[in-house]
DNA sequence: CTGAAAGCGCTAACAG
DNA sequence: CTGTTAGCGCTTTCAG
């Protein structure tokens, strides 16, 4: 590997003059940096960064936490777009993107020693579990983070309006007259209490009397293809004409569900879903979903991060981006 | 930051004594090793990897070349179910995986010094394009890589076995009475032709003449939710009772386009896709397709790299897995 | 405009 | 068993 001193004894200058060269840095005559570069380029010169960052004591690397999960993580499209996005905006300002783990390395989920052995400039928290302790321990550090859907204030954060597009989509079935919706709420989480409440929020607004017996918690997207969901729904007690899932691929996985019960989405019964993934505008019938913008997701994270990394201490604040319907025919106007 | 020269001092010992207790390297009586892990303990030492780096003359990070791709890269299960695994063995291994980009970074897709700038002991090719100058320089260099799908020699390269898996698929079709068979090819790649030689195998081996009308390129996965493909379809101007698609998704966009031609799948025609993404069980009708297998993938590309990396130079190997086919209902015995 | 020198934090002989 | 020493490759004052 030649370094800047080989170049250096081939340009017959010292290996400071290199490296202001390769820095913009100090004055260096514009022959001398010519003469640099000409040699660094004909001799295959590559900086070492690990020896850059050693005495710039940061490390230009962000890390993104995201846990490896059966049914989420990468596999769900709306982070697997928020990352491309974020990746986008973070490598255009000259930073490397490291994937952390909750476990498996040697870090055995300490994550705050895994970024601070790492010298890790800032964390975006994408996918992780904001309950656990190491989690609560990175927010709580002096480190710049950005959480998606955080919970903790300390640090700033981005999400959709979700009560926001929760009531929009659940005023989409109101204007389809629509007044009898069983709602299936995702996990316990507060971004799964704002779609709740925007929810409840719409009824009310219509004079709909919220009913206990048309509301069941089941969870997001799971591996069980919908099964729990359909069961839910079907063991509703009450009549009802439209079902809000709590995400898209609950909710198309449960049209089989229901075409085995001999239910037509769309014809005897509305769905909705939520998040927008392309694959419900490819079913029949297409859903009708509030899309998540992944795209302001990850840039504004990144934004954020960058923020927090090179304007000092920023306010932590709580970006909430809006959602969009999407029509679809799994609604039908009654 | 506390180092080890802090906590040496408060052990009245050299840094070199601390250094040896966190390499288990060298002999440390039992008494200053727990004095100095209880130390450090106390004083929240944090190893600086970097500083570890540069002497070591390696990183511990592997670099995945990933393009942000508008309709591929992340967004497709299979790619993210492979990183996944990737990710698992290679962390469990005390590698970090840093992101690769094609471009926007500083180094504007120049991989191999962004790899040498980086000092990245190896490299997984798993979404990017082998036609580009750079990823063939990639290949050409000395630096441990494995490519998924790879059309290069020089390397270790991980696929599934396209040409058995299509045939396979093929002869499922026709041991389904079906033998007028379309098959819509994915974009030109060594992949696509095992693919397409597969089908022609079965046809070959069941005297079912190959009928170039019959066949037409489409392309992989595109953002036209499949029209492009339903489209060519219903051109042939041959009969036919079934159709191969190139992937899962075009598959099941077609379904919504075929609908509105007024063709069920399943009922009036019998369709095939590729690659075995979890929608593909959850549509109606459940989509008949070959399974790829992304663990098995994914941890295979983990061995191979580290093979390479710490066992010296590996003979270049081409590594074919088996694929599962997953019958459906999608195709019809006729 | 250029160079000498002092590190960044850690490892790895080599002595003791 | 422990310490001394010499770097890893680069940046950064501070002189010249």
């Amino acid at each position: 590997m030649v370094t800047i001193y080989d170049i250096a004894k081939a340009c017959n200058c010292s290996s400071a003059t290199v490296s202001k060269v390769f820095n913009h840095t100090g004055n260096i005559s514009e022959n001398k940096r010519r003469e640099v570069l000409a040699a660094a380029q004909k001799m295959g010169y590559v900086p070492n960064v690990t020896a850059r960052n050693l005495v710039k004591r940061r490390s230009n690397m962000v890390g993104v936490l995201l846990f490896v999960d059966e049914s989420l993580g990468l596999r769900h499209e709306l982070f697997a777009e928020t990352l491309n996005n974020f990746r986008t905006v973070m490598e255009k300002s000259g930073y490397e993107i490291v994937l952390i783990s909750e476990k498996g390395s040697q870090w055995q989920g300490r994550f705050l020693d895994h970024c601070r052995a790492l010298r890790l400039d800032g964390v975006f928290c994408l996918c992780c579990d904001y309950d656990s302790a190491a989690v609560h321990e990175l927010f709580e550090s002096d480190i710049p983070v950005v959480g998606f859907e955080s919970p903790f204030l300390q640090k700033p954060s981005i999400e959709s309006k979700n009560f926001e597009a929760s009531k929009r989509l659940t005023e989409y079935l109101i204007e389809n007259g629509h007044r009898e919706i069983v709602y299936l709420a995702g996990s316990d989480r507060a971004i799964t209490t704002d779609r709740i409440n925007g929810y409840r929020a719409a009824l009310a607004e219509h004079g709909i009397p919220f009913r206990e017996e048309r509301f069941c918690r089941v969870g997001y997207y799971s591996n069980d293809h919908g099964k729990n969901a359909a069961r839910a729904l079907l063991a509703c007690p009450l009549p009802y004409t439209a079902v809000m899932f709590p995400d898209d691929f609950t909710a198309i996985a449960a049209y089989r569900e229901l075409a085995k019960a001999g239910i037509r989405v769309g014809e005897d019964i509305s769905v909705t879903g939520f998040d927008g993934v392309s694959i419900g505008g490819m079913v029949l019938p297409r859903l009708a979903t509030m899309q998540q913008d992944a795209v302001r997701i990850g840039k504004g994270a990144a934004q954020l991060l960058i923020g927090g990394i090179e304007g000092g201490s920023v306010p932590a604040c709580r970006v909430q981006l809006d959602a969009k319907l999407l029509a679809g025919d799994s609604v039908k106007k009654i």
